[in-house]
DNA sequence: CCCATATGAGACATATCTGTCTCATGAGCA
DNA sequence: TGCTCATGAGACAGATATGTCTCATATGGG
């Protein structure tokens, strides 16, 4: 049947989240030379741009609730939940980058998990606060921001050569942890 | 001479800073649309995109100098500096967005410029954590990257609505310097 | 009033992107 | 060997963005 060749339609979504990193208005034709495969072949798969970014943000949804479902397995609190959660991400940080970046705001479906993660991230942001893990007196919204803006952080540091995926994930953790932890003791 | 009312310049100036923020890939015709001129008016002023582009990232690290500079002339310290510059930037964000996120590699004196002020930077921060704003184990890097993320964020939470530019910039200022401090005290 | 000039509207050609189609090739399989 | 199917290459048309040009208008100064 439809016994396309996994390897293929994998290259093409791999070069696209690359892509479409460094260069947000980036032609069909740069994905698929990046990904080494005719033109055509990406229209066989993906049948517009929509679909490709649609797809995109589906695999990207899928991807990072993975890794933080699996990071947050092991964790005894929701401190650690986010420490682990936050080491996971920095690797797929050009996943949530797009998530944030693209517009996806055409698509509900996709628009509604998107808003639905974010809402389980606030939710989680009020029991670390709960916790003492981060100060009541902080709005959610912006642990919210500092979280997301402070893993672009660490994948820059990453991209430059700065620091390795883990170092990286370190110093985002301190500067958040510390930074917005309950001043009262 | 070339007596041309600079109000028009200035209002398609601004309308190209907050049409690009919104949308990297927007077209000229949008933003004469935005800045309520002709198409051709724009190309008057503008010849091209390039061009457009280029006075835009000139006026941005004008913009952001003078504001940096004004601010910080009544500091007594780096830290005292950094946390007034903070508070100058964040209503300026958009002009800090366009200059990172921008592919402004192509122009030889808008990316030298831009590297002077990020070296700048550099240099400020460690003056910085000789003070003992920062911690010096921390890459001046990360500090770097911290401070221009947590400004984006300070900004997300304005435009969202969420906070005053002053609000905003009184948290990413907590975080940073709270997140970032010297912990042998 | 008269003239210079900035502007808006729109026509126009060009370039790029997009999506579809056709055809030849090559790899895997019976 | 012969068949199937994914693929690459390229032609093609339509859409959009871009840059230039012309013409009519209006505003402001002399």
């Amino acid at each position: 049947m439809s016994k396309i060749r996994p390897t293929t339609q994998d290259a093409i979504v791999e070069a696209a989240f690359e892509v479409f990193s460094e260069n947000q208005g980036a032609s069909l034709g740069d994905v698929a030379l990046r990904a080494g495969v005719g033109r055509a072949t990406l229209h066989r798969h993906f049948p517009g741009r929509p679909e490709l970014m649609r797809a995109l943000a589906k695999i990207a949804l899928a991807e990072l609730e993975e890794a933080v479902e699996q990071a947050t397995a092991s964790a005894t609190s929701y401190e650690e939940g986010f420490r682990l959660s936050l080491f996971a991400i920095v690797p797929l940080a050009n996943r949530q980058w797009f998530l944030a970046n693209e517009g996806l705001e055409a698509d509900p479906e996709i628009a509604a998990a998107y808003d639905a993660s974010l809402d389980e991230l606030r939710r989680d942001v009020t029991e670390a606060k709960k916790e003492g893990a981060f100060d009541p007196n902080v709005p959610t919204e912006w642990v919210v921001e500092a979280y997301e803006n402070l893993i672009y952080a660490a994948w820059s540091l990453v991209r430059s050569g700065e620091a390795t995926p883990k170092q990286a994930a370190e110093l985002a953790w301190r500067t958040l942890s510390q930074g917005l932890k309950g001043r009262a003791e």
